[in-house]
DNA sequence: TGTTCGCTTGTTTTT
DNA sequence: CAAGCGAACA
């Protein structure tokens, strides 16, 4: 391999180096992709390493895919041949030993992935029996609780007896019964995969050991998102024989709010004494004003171990900050903007990120009216819409009968005359005999039931036993097809409203994925949609102890990979464990996203709309820690861009309907104004004048201890005291009269009745008000909502 | 039993 | 503004 000649000094030095555990600080654009795979390359290549003693671990499924498509390329295989080198996800290297081994750590091989929306469907059940109230202990807040504690390794147990007040004394007991309706299920959620795969390779000393003896370098890419949980993953799986490259760049990490931590890549070293950091800074992605804007912002971080990024790019163009006036205004600029740039760059090219999804439909709006073609990503997901869950839930519960979760979401839909009183009778019943629905369906005596409630039933038990005989059977695309038809699916579908339209629509495409799938699957080697982990652990086998220890030379046999799961469950899989950015139309047109689907992406024009504080950062997140991360996510936005980053703010915007007053990111004024061009819309309405009531423009703000002249309001975008936010403005809504809530006061809210003020972040409509409730607790709200009177 | 209507409620990011 | 929920109606 001629490395001079395909990489700088850096890029060798991490891709070349010898044994041991290595961290590669790789800033943004620096070509850590490049790194990773010829490392890999350079392994099997120079030093002999055979393939499938090397796995790569990413976050997403299209980072898996490309980087294998290179590694193949690299190692120059023949078109469409795949080396055995693992490379995937870290929740597909988890999934995969669960299929095999989840017996061990309380699993069947059916089980059953929930997603969000099942998870919350089924926490709420969870606080329903152990009778707690709804409103004060959530299900989003007790599920959030019982994420973060899975990933940090704690069970239900540890979690009960280290809880204390109120909310998390009763977030125990929801935490311990939702476990067990999930086991009853035999259903895993997203943070049990990974849980319990650590658990796996814990508890099983032989399976560890093979698995370590194995697996002789992991390079895990993204490592600034890893959570407690993966990173003991990691040390399992490479043990202390083998090499770990961790890549990662600790200013783009964007998921503490799912576990990550950033002390994994901070402090590296801890985890892996004796390491050895490389960092890359040179880079190849954008202009240096660019570099030097997101720079700049970025350092005003403290958690972070710094480094300065450089390009022989050029200075380039400068940054484009648009304030405009409300987010229809925006969007308007956005498109006007782009038609422009479009007479030097394709609309693939060009790409619109914002913080949150809401802010794509007037973007959306615009760009149809504009007849600009344009592809977004998420919106609804395409999985999550109810057509194709319903579906989803049919084929589960075909492969696994307890799954309690989908049998009651199919139980009626379509409507086939099993309603309220017929499905609760069967719930009582099942719940009287302890065992799964699908049980109490076949065997129940169903008391109290009218006959046409019986006779109801016991269809919907022969639909389900004739289409699990047609599953055993037949391909997947057929016993889907049939689903559709015999469930009455399709005809519940055949109305011609738009509505019902668009749903078929969606069940067209979802058969289309599923044929798709099995023609892949079908062909001799991996579906790309799957990725392959087979070639990680000892072959599988028949006889129920993976332990014993005959398998000397076992290292040499590659398995033929995922082939012992069958083809439902690996497309239920497939269908669990897809995202959003995974189906992204690179070739339709200009992209819209949100900052967090962007994170690996480039495009040479990107604009960042909704500047705007209490969107970015996002109201929700303004303690230090979560501060930092909305730099970063700004940070992550710019550096996104090659050549053309345009950065927009409204001075208003409509939030849940209502139009409120929007004041500048406070990460604007520390952007340098060198690298700026800086326009206001003639639509950006003046609001009152800053000289009058002596209120610094927020640029003047950073000067504002010395008198210095300042830039023009009228240029840069007027900031109204902040107190005064959203009272001024005759659009805005009614505030609450008169109520200055602060710290120590006693309050009252309307149902949640007598409390105390803890703290106040933000203010006027925006404000966040932490509360101690006498009768519940710790809440927080917001200000627009909480109605709270002095008391 | 199934559908529709009006009410409340509450807002981030996603493997 | 929407989603979600319960109650009233067909």
């Amino acid at each position: 391999m001629d490395l001079p000649r395909l990489l700088n000094p850096e890029q060798i030095a991490a891709v070349t180096f010898g044994d041991g555990p290595q961290l590669v600080l790789a800033g943004a654009g620096s070509g850590k992709t490049r790194v990773i795979t010829h490392r890999i390359a350079w392994l099997i290549a120079e030093r002999g390493v055979e393939p499938y003693r090397i796995a790569a671990v990413t976050f997403t499924n299209k980072a898996a895919g490309e980087m294998r498509e290179r590694v193949d390329r690299l190692l120059g295989l023949p078109e469409g041949a795949r080396s055995e080198v693992f490379v995937g996800t870290f929740h597909r290297f988890a999934l995969r030993l669960l299929r095999r081994y989840g017996e061990r750590v309380g699993v069947s091989p059916g089980f059953s992935i929930l997603d969000t929306q099942d998870q919350l469907a089924l926490m709420k059940r969870a606080i329903e029996d152990e009778d707690l109230d709804p409103s004060t202990v959530t299900p989003r807040a007790v599920l959030s609780a019982v994420s973060d504690a899975k990933n940090r390794l704690i069970g239900p147990g540890r979690f009960a007896s280290e809880a204390s007040g109120f909310f998390e004394t009763r977030a125990a007991r929801a935490f311990h019964r939702y476990q067990k309706l999930l086991r009853q299920a035999n259903g895993v959620d997203f943070d049990d995969m990974i849980a319990l795969a650590v658990q796996l390779l814990e508890q099983e000393e032989v399976l560890r050991q093979r698995m370590q003896r194995r697996l002789r370098y992991l390079l895990v890419d993204e490592f600034q998102d890893t959570n407690f949980a993966q990173l003991r993953l990691v040390e399992l799986a490479i043990g202390a024989g083998g090499s770990l490259t961790a890549v990662g760049d600790e200013d783009q990490s964007i998921y503490r709010w799912r576990g990550a931590e950033l002390d994994n890549i901070l402090r590296f070293e801890d985890a892996f004494p004796g390491a050895t950091v490389h960092k890359l800074e040179r880079n190849y992605r954008s202009t240096q004003n660019i570099l030097d804007a997101s720079g700049a912002l970025v350092s005003n971080n403290e958690q972070r171990r710094g480094k300065r990024l450089w390009t022989d790019h050029g200075p380039g163009e400068r940054i484009a900050l648009h304030y405009a006036g409300d987010e229809g205004d925006e969007a308007r600029w956005i498109a006007a903007r782009m038609r422009q740039l479009h007479d030097s760059y394709t609309w693939t090219e060009m790409a619109i990120l914002v913080r949150t999804n809401a802010q794509t439909r007037a973007l959306e709006d615009e760009l149809l009216r504009q007849r600009i073609p344009y592809s977004l990503v998420a919106g609804v997901r395409f999985y999550e819409r109810a057509e194709i869950k319903d579906l989803v839930a049919y084929l589960r519960v075909l492969r696994n009968p307890r799954d309690n979760l989908s049998l009651r979401r199919i139980l009626n839909q379509p409507p086939r005359g099993i309603g309220k009183a017929t499905a609760q009778a069967l719930f009582e019943e099942a719940e009287a005999m302890g065992s799964a629905l699908w049980d109490a369906l076949r065997f129940a005596r169903l008391r109290g039931v009218s006959q046409r409630g019986r006779s109801a039933l016991l269809r919907f038990r022969e639909l389900i036993e004739q289409l699990r005989t047609l599953a055993a059977t037949q391909d997947l695309p057929t016993v889907l097809q049939e689903v559709i038809e015999a469930t009455g699916y399709a005809r519940l579908l055949s109305k011609d409203d738009a509505d019902a339209q668009a749903r078929l629509e969606n069940v067209r495409e979802f058969l289309s994925a599923a044929q798709e799938f099995n023609e892949d699957a079908g062909a001799t080697d991996l579906p790309a949609l799957v990725g392959s982990i087979g070639a990680l652990e000892a072959p599988p086998r028949r006889d129920p102890d993976p332990g014993d220890d005959e398998e000397d030379g076992d290292d040499a046999s590659p398995l033929g990979p995922e082939e012992d799961s069958d083809p439902l469950t690996m497309f239920l899989d497939y269908v669990s464990l897809v995202s959003d950015i995974d189906g992204l139309q690179t070739d339709a047109g200009v992209s819209v996203m949100t900052l967090h689907s962007a994170k690996g992406l480039e495009f040479p024009v990107v604009f960042v709309a909704g500047l705007e504080d209490g969107l970015l950062p996002h109201f929700n997140s303004q303690a230090p820690e979560e501060l930092e991360e909305e730099r970063r996510l700004l940070y992550v936005g710019m550096t996104r861009a090659e050549r053309r980053l345009h950065l927009t703010s409204c001075s208003r915007r409509r939030i849940a309907g209502r139009y409120q007053d929007q004041e500048p990111s406070p990460f604007l004024p520390e952007l340098p104004e060198a690298q700026l061009e800086i326009t206001e819309s003639a639509a950006r309405m003046p609001r009152y004048d800053s000289r009058l009531t002596g209120v610094h423009s927020f640029f003047g703000d950073r000067t504002s201890a010395a008198p210095a002249p300042r830039p023009t309001p009228s240029s840069l975008g007027v900031a109204p005291a902040s107190a005064s936010r959203g009272r001024t403005s005759p659009l805005a809504p009614a505030p609450n009269p008169g109520v200055a809530v602060r710290p120590q006061m006693s309050v009252r809210h309307p149902t949640l009745g007598r409390g105390v003020v803890l703290a106040v972040e933000g203010d006027g409509d925006s404000a966040k008000i932490t509360v101690f409730f006498d009768r519940s607790g710790k809440r927080r709200l917001l200000a627009k909502y909480a109605g709270l009177e002095p008391g």
